[in-house]
RNA sequence: AGCGGGAUGGGAUAGCCAGGAGAUUCCGGCGGGCUCAUAACCCGCAGAUCGGUAGUUCAAAUCUACCUCCCGCUACCA
């Protein structure tokens, strides 16, 4: 690992994540595509060699069930996602040096080549387990299109996980009452063999390399835990039609995971790019097997795979290791998550409807907060960024510049830059190569409109306008120092927003590709003679943002609304008591009504509280026993804290009694107390209502 | 629950890894200037005990410990 600043001797390569071919893209998406090629023009600017590419996954159980839906082929599904995507890009201008796709044939022969090294290098074994099988469909059911009950604490599981009770990771095999979760047929186990990779074996391998590892402190930091609670090895094999073969011997039936054969495509997607351009001019072995400088730029949520699996593959097979894992943040409305499901996101092809100019977004979403954090999206904000600084500081310094500079001088002034500007011009230079070298996109952007706002202060202090007339010679001189600042902000400003850098480029009569400049370019000469410029960036008028944050909201309600099926608030687990004092603002009346249908869902009872004990190691939780006539349940309640558990016991409360179980602390809740506010209030009947009476 | 990230003037953010005069930038507020420019731009002012507590240090937003609150991840959501 070669720790050595940018631009290096070596070949360099800048990956971002592969988009899974199941659905539009977003702007959280967005973000790390634009990051990813932003990051990767910088570095050309720099005069590294270097190749941007990305690549289509194809392969995996959702691309497969979701083709079944529709009764395609999942190829032909997969593909059609694969071509919207290689239209959308560019349309962002993220443009990849190549974009191919895992179901290729350079990956699907990479993949299987790798594979088989692993194997050879015993780094492979086999292992029976246990896989739900689906014999009305004739389907093994992979990962979470198994669901059954947590063997640990009995609430509903999926196949991989129980995700709505103790949380436990599950091996294959541990569900129990397996169904499908995709025809809802009964599923039985059968013993399979399956592939496993070693990953155990590369703990001090892995734990030497996050030591190395450049880009977000996120990337190195979040998986040494997970690497000192010790590293299981991997199942490599699914049981699918769809997806890469296993390459080895006594693996009939079954295709590599999907994890194998995409990061594969990384350095598959290079080898295109080779095979095109010529070996001469971008060699991928001199990266992948020849130690070159490789960034990954992902999302924060597949960080696992990218500085575990991954890696101890590659060391494995003998490739090189990733110099760099930049993991951006995501991106949130009104500070939750995305959801593609839920409709719950700006996706790209809105935004192109608005017919905003891609540069926009490319600024606003790389120099919004630091690279790891999480960005709360509004119009406003996004409104901010364009009207401030897009054209009130590059924007408008660049016209003005420009503009002056031709109607007085037809062009450049012919006289030489200022040695202050050409200072402050290097400035600049050097702060885009500490921001790449820290993997700061915000401070790439930065740089230029802060020397933007530099010009504007010095034509300001200058009065350009005022000199013409007493002292013309010092007016064409500080023209000159202006139309010079703009070519810096052109090359500079390339990486961000490349069709507006090129935009600038041309107005000062360049006739090349600004893209194809060093930084060096901008303390370059500009052509004498440029035509009367055009401004660069139009103002946000404030009744559009307006209107676009309407129906973002409204967007978001929807989205909220066929939400019900959360299980978050199945308990209140919540009980802190607000120290704050003073009044409890109250919640907002819902303005939704519900029909008396649904409230007659709710089975709401009379009961007696019988015992009641604190839970060990909850701070706020109880386990109470409560007679309801009927039976007597076991209920999770928080209300340690509030109430005097021993005084409880003979109490009548009110119970919602058909609440999911969950449990809490280990301790399965099967139903509901039901008491007001933040101090728990526990309600009750006055009359002398029989135990298991229903509310209505 | 474990883990990761966050909490900084009215709002949004930088700085923290490599501790040093009470702290960045943008928006907003107030006052002034300029008129080449997209009512843009420039200058000045007001405003923060840098989430809380304790500690290390001559010195802490920055390091350590504990705590509170928010967001997220936990092996197929960027």
């Amino acid at each position: 690992m070669s720790s050595d600043e940018f631009p290096t001797e070596r070949t360099a390569v800048v990956t971002c994540g592969l988009p899974y071919a199941n659905g539009d893209l977003h702007i959280g998406h967005l973000r790390g595509y634009i990051g990813a090629d932003a990051f990767s023009r910088a570095l050309k600017t720099l005069g590294q060699r270097t190749a941007y590419v990305c690549g289509s996954d194809m392969h995996g159980t959702p691309v497969a069930v979701n083709a079944e839906k529709e009764g395609v082929d999942p190829e032909e599904f997969a593909l059609r996602w694969h071509e919207q995507y290689s239209e959308t890009f560019p349309k962002f201008s993220v443009e990849f040096d190549n974009y191919g796709h895992t179901h290729d044939e350079t990956n699907t022969e990479l993949t299987r080549e790798i594979v088989t090294t692993l194997d050879e290098e015993g780094y492979v074994y086999e292992k029976e387990i246990k896989v739900a099988y689906d014999p009305d469909a004739d389907q093994y059911l992979p990962d979470r299109y198994v669901e059954g009950t947590c063997p640990y604490c009995g609430s509903k599981a999926r196949g991989d996980e129980c995700d709505e009770g103790c949380q436990r990771h599950l091996e294959p095999g541990e569900v129990e009452n397996p169904t499908s979760s995709i025809t809802g047929n009964t599923a039985e186990y059968r013993e399979r063999a399956h592939k496993f990779f070693r990953v155990s074996e590369f703990t001090d391998y892995l734990t030497e390399f996050l030591d190395g590892l450049e880009g977000t402190p996120n990337a190195r930091n979040q998986p040494r835990q997970w690497i000192e609670d010790g590293l299981q090895d991997w199942c490599i094999t699914r049981d699918m039609d769809w997806g890469i073969d296993y390459p080895g011997e006594g693996a009939d039936g079954l295709v590599l995971y999907v994890w194998v054969d995409a990061p594969i495509e990384y350095i598959a997607s290079t080898k295109q790019y080779t095979e095109r351009v010529g070996s001469d001019a971008y060699d991928w072995e001199d990266v992948w097997k020849d130690g070159g400088d490789i960034v990954h730029v992902i999302g924060r949520d597949i960080i696992q795979h990218h500085t575990v699996f991954w890696p101890a593959m590659l060391e494995a097979a003998g490739y090189t290791a990733p110099r760099a894992v930049a993991a951006t943040g995501f991106i949130t409305i009104d500070g939750k998550g995305l959801s593609t499901s839920r409709n719950r996101a700006i996706w790209a092809r809105e935004y192109l409807e608005e017919g905003f100019h891609p540069d926009l977004l490319r600024y606003y979403l790389t120099t919004t907060g630091g690279l790891q954090q999480d960005v709360d999206f509004t119009w406003e904000a996004f409104q901010e960024k364009v009207n401030g600084e897009l054209v009130g500081t590059v924007g408008n310094f660049c016209y003005r510049s420009l503009l002056f500079a031709q109607r007085n001088y037809e062009g450049t002034p012919e006289t030489d830059v200022s040695d202050e500007v050409e200072a402050r011009i290097e400035g600049a230079i050097g702060e885009v190569r500490e921001a790449v070298n820290d993997y700061s996109l915000r401070g790439i952007g930065q740089a230029t409109t802060r020397l933007a706002q530099f010009g504007n202060e010095y034509i300001q202090r200058n009065e350009p306008w005022k000199l013409t007339d007493y002292d013309p010679e010092q007016a064409a001189q500080v023209i000159r120092d202006c139309v010079q600042l703009a070519k810096a902000i052109a090359v500079l400003f390339e990486p961000i927003a490349p069709g507006k850098a090129q935009a600038l480029w041309e107005q000062l009569g360049e006739d090349s590709a600004v893209g194809d400049t060093g930084l060096e370019a901008a303390l370059e000469q500009p052509p004498r003679h440029f035509d009367a410029p055009s401004e660069l960036f139009e103002k946000l008028e404030d009744d559009r943002v307006e209107e676009l944050t309407e129906q973002l909201e409204a967007k978001i309600d929807a989205a909220s609304d066929d939400g019900d099926d959360d299980a978050a608030d199945d308990a209140p687990t919540d009980a802190d008591d607000e120290e704050a004092g003073g009044d409890a603002d109250l919640e907002p009346l819902l303005e939704e009504r519900i029909s008396f249908d649904d409230f007659q869902d709710l089975d709401i009872r009379v009961g007696r509280i019988e015992s009641a004990e604190g839970i060990e190691g909850a701070d706020a939780l109880a386990r109470l026993e409560v007679d309801i006539g009927l039976e007597t349940r076991q209920v999770v309640a928080g209300i340690k804290q509030l109430h005097d558990l021993e005084n409880l016991p003979g109490e009548k409360c009110i119970l919602l009694a058909n609440m999911e179980p969950a449990t809490l602390f280990g301790v399965e809740s099967n139903g509901m107390i039901l008491a007001a506010g933040e101090e728990a209030d526990l309600l009750t009947t006055h009359g002398d209502a029989d135990l298991g009476e229903k509310v209505r």
